[in-house]
DNA sequence: TGAATTAATGTAAACGCTTACATTTTAATG
DNA sequence: CATTAAAATGTAAGCGTTTACATTAATTCA
């Protein structure tokens, strides 16, 4: 049988509550005592269980994290960042992916429900009102991660992707563009909309006519990058350069465009949004707008231990949006490509 | 309070444990009490919980997954592998780094040892002997993924390296290069070793000289493939292609190359190994070798939990390696580069 | 030195479930 | 119908901790 707590006390010579204070420092112990315990829980290489612990003390030290998908650069690296501060603060983590044909809020509710993590991180990009009935279902704290920025009420992390694609569609502008295109995101996805947005304002701000027949939808995959692309190359009316939603899809449209002969950026050029690392090695590399992606993760994780430990309060709304940066390649036309100091470019997050 | 198996015995005026035979759909219960105990549950939105169900079950339903990292093409697809299928039989995923600077073997022991899990698929390729301590101090079925060959006796589950690399290394003779070089990978992998092998065993059976000058250490970064490339090519004696011993490598060798103003194929062939993603957006495209890295998680984690279940004896051991591909690409000298069918190469797996 | 503190330890009741075993109901059988 | 078997339900003992409260030992102080 498991050696447990009893078996350490008879061991010991004291009763369980006194291995109990010492395993977890805290309570008084006398020196000696706490020494022979140590030793011999040490011997018998014990370690309370976390599951007997988690019932007796309602907590369980597990974070549950919940993603649209698991596979994806921009996925994986959100995970980063919450393992790394998990990890420093000795938490475990709990991941599922709700896939997105599975039924997310079921998944939710009972993952939230259930006990077994001390609060979740909940990345819902296309959830709206919805997600208010979930959390507040919910009794343990929850952080949203790139929701609807009018979620306000809840805690939420996000970038701004407002102000990214808004810098980004200036810096086209820049070149003296004035035929700018537009692949966009999911129609409800919070980030694809904002980026849309930050889009359109540009052009405003800067007294270019928005033209609708320049923007055709996607939804994030290579696959719509590819075939909105090509739709939009093969219309009457040529643009003179295209934002792409986000890189997957810039990827789709370096496709196609190798496929249709046509040349980033001399013929057109392309911009995409989120610095994934296969954006780094296209050639010509993309121009794209670098995420704090790694951080938000953690942020989003430090912020939720807080919650928990009650250093918040977890009924206060919170909300930040971190904030992104060009990063600029050859595919606006920058002819920046070959300056690059390409390895700590390629590695850099 | 959160509601528990006595209010829902309570008002369904019957004790705790019909509620539970209920719950677990096990024993026998009248239909009509089984009703109106679903009922009042659901009413409740009552669900057991998994702690105390896990104290008393001495089951978790939970996983544990250890890789080396998170962030990597590579190991997200093995992650989804394995969540699929944890997915499809309702269980939960531990997951968790050891990050190589951190103590991998203290946290894998903790994790086994802790019941927080009732089993664990451990990534370590480059562990040797001590593997053996720590599985065999475990309670806990353990499944073993990339590992050293020599690790019967227990569960594990890998890749054919020694054939991936034997048959890409063959591809490049067949070519009619001779001299053929190669960027390894690190020195205690089982992964690096075994691509090592099929790689001198290919030049041996076909008559071709092995010459270790043309052989460089790597770490399978992109750095590594960088400056190893880079060598190489600085050599007096020049290879006529190169096997990068894994795609990120390759990366690095193609951005070498680009920056010494070689090109491949034309003035050296280059090889790599994994099929990564990034890879397939490689101008030209990468020829490498592919692997059923998905497959793999979810095969892996289908026989753990077999072995949970008692449906295979645990202590038998077990070893399956899973077949490897070629890829051709452009970088090889054969010409496909744009042959390819874009979309569906470029989002399989 | 005895009372009053304080430190050290112990007791036992949770925590929310599962399950072996006991008991009661119901159904089947002669 | 009484008898027996089967079905339905209940009782209570875990599972391995934590922790409020009680008890005992050590220390301090007038």
């Amino acid at each position: 049988m498991r050696i447990n707590i009893n078996e350490i006390a008879r061991k010991s010579g004291v009763s369980i509550a006194t291995v109990s204070r010492v395993m977890n420092n805290k309570g008084p112990v006398k020196q000696e005592t706490k020494q022979k315990i140590l030793q011999i829980a040490n011997e018998l290489n014990y370690k309370p269980s976390p599951i007997a612990r988690g019932l007796a003390r309602k907590k369980t030290d597990t974070i549950g994290v919940i993603l649209p998908e698991l596979v994806d650069e921009f996925f994986m690296n959100i995970i980063r960042g919450i393992d790394e501060e998990a990890d420093s603060h000795n938490r475990y983590l709990m991941v599922s992916s709700s896939h997105s044909q599975r039924n997310d809020v079921e998944k939710i509710l009972e993952f939230m429900g259930s006990g077994r993590v001390d609060g979740v991180i909940l990345m819902a990009p296309s959830m709206q009102k919805e997600i208010y009935d979930i959390i507040s279902k919910s009794k343990r704290p929850v952080v949203l991660l790139n929701c609807y920025p009018e979620m306000d009420g809840l805690v939420s992390f996000g970038i701004d992707n407002y102000r990214g694609a808004y810098l980004i569609t200036e810096h086209l502008i820049s070149h003296g563009y004035k035929k700018i295109g537009m692949i966009k995101g999911p129609e409800i996805n919070a980030e694809a909309n904002a980026r849309f947005m930050g889009f359109k304002d540009a052009l405003k701000k800067n007294g270019i006519n928005y033209d609708p027949s320049f923007v055709i939808p996607g939804d994030f995959s290579i696959q719509s990058g590819y075939h909105g692309f090509s739709r939009l190359m093969g219309q009457q009316d040529k643009v003179e350069a295209v934002f792409m939603a986000n890189d997957m899809m810039a990827i789709g449209a370096y496709e196609a465009a190798k496929n249709i002969n046509i040349t980033i950026p001399n013929d057109v050029a392309v911009v995409g949004f989120d610095d994934i690392f296969p954006s780094r090695i296209l050639t010509p590399r993309l121009t794209t707008v670098h995420i704090p992606i790694v951080e938000l993760g953690s942020r989003a994780m430090n912020y939720l231990l807080k919650m928990i430990d009650g250093e918040v309060d977890p009924q206060k709304p919170h909300n930040e949006a971190l904030s992104t940066g060009l990063v600029i390649g050859g595919s606006c036309g920058c002819n920046n490509d070959n300056l690059r100091n390409v390895l700590p470019a390629l590695t850099q997050n």
